[in-house]
DNA sequence: TGATAAACGGACCGCGCGGTCAACTTGTAG
DNA sequence: CTACAAGTTGACCGCGCGGTCCGTTTATCA
């Protein structure tokens, strides 16, 4: 489904391929707002090249962020064979943390042509994260009443936190995300005061 | 020095009053990508007008913020003679959460002419903030690695975490605030990895 | 009330954006 | 080698934005 009926063409998949690259940087270095026209320089080809590979922005957009949630649901399926649960659910939320330092939670904007894909793979995220809650915590590392969206919609905080202050050191983040995660663990104790919003089934949307 | 020469007259006033409130409120819903012609029609006069109150969008954005941050800073200093001094720290954190679920952070966004205002209120709410959390420190309720800017900067979170549901319950954002206040107390115990940033005097910027 | 400066309003400007298109180039199958 | 489809390109379009300007209206005060 993924590949068309018929290949590309050589150079138009080497066209394909730079103008990702350059999205992925671009859109990590000016957020969302990049613009097409800059991507395409990066990339070098035509404005109308971009626009051929991706009918829009926002499915290129989708494309780069795509690749990104696809790889944290790879990883998160191999922590989940980890021995210690906790440091499982950790090291994913480290990773997760580390890789929207570069591309801000963009990727969980709404897109047209590639929604489906998107949401499929969102969908795929969801499962595994919530296995690797639900493992932490049968572990005792992590209190009961957190869930799988909980931890979705907590991993974005730590590089959002830290976009604000100017010149910080690149590993601030961890600083945020061991406060975040310590909330997560079970010393807190007390109960939370709301339920859990529903999973990911209803759309995420991208904030303002 | 607010004050300027010549009172304003009863017209210019009035207008001026209903251009923060529609600009407040614009804000609130579109994020400060709202247009100025919107605020404009909003509060009933013509888009030259506000420019004549304000010499920029931003001049605008920096006044409607002014007045939250200087909201913040007044409760904060009530919050300090509070006997509980845990539980005051949760509560200007529960207040500032809940109306920054209508402003997003964009306080923290630097502005051309109003900046030095901007500047100092910022600098008197982190006054009374750090004094907040030094008196929850001192209560027991708070670990003693976190500083007050760390709470400015996680202050942000919950509402910024929320606004990706799209129909959350209206509450949603406490049970956020919830968790990360629970990392901020004691009961985490392991050492933060990273030093915490420098104070505001370093100027905070606009995330993407 | 009438003179005057202050305030108003909306047509207007330039800009940069996402997206389109038709002329042109190029990879490739036979 | 050739013919043709696939791919490329950048000028171009319409739009909405922040900001300007000047003819008009209006609050104020002698």
């Amino acid at each position: 489904m993924t590949a068309s009926i018929r290949p590309l063409r050589a150079d138009a998949a080497r066209n394909r391929a730079s103008l990702l690259a350059a999205a992925e940087a671009e859109f990590a270095e000016r957020g969302p707002d990049a613009s097409v026209a800059d991507i395409a320089r990066r990339a070098g080809v035509g404005k109308g090249t971009v626009f051929r590979h991706f009918p829009t922005k926002d499915d290129l957009l989708a494309a780069v962020v795509l690749d990104r949630i696809d790889g944290l649901a790879e990883l998160a399926r191999r922590l989940g064979g980890a021995s210690d649960a906790g440091a499982a659910l950790l090291e994913f939320l480290d990773a997760a943390a580390s890789r929207q330092q570069q591309l801000d939670l963009s990727f969980l904007r709404e897109s047209g042509a590639l929604n489906e894909q998107l949401a499929e793979a969102r969908g795929r995220l969801f499962v595994e994260i919530t296995a690797l809650v639900e493992r932490a915590q049968a572990a005792g590392a992590v209190r009961h009443d957190i869930t799988g969206t909980d931890v979705i919609l907590l991993m974005c905080a730590p590089s959002h936190v830290v976009s604000f202050v100017p010149q910080a050191s690149p590993e601030l983040w961890r600083r945020y995300l061991a406060i975040i995660f310590d909330g997560l663990g079970p010393n807190g104790a007390r109960p939370l005061p709301q339920p859990p919003p529903d999973p990911v089934s209803g759309e995420l949307h991208h904030p303002r």
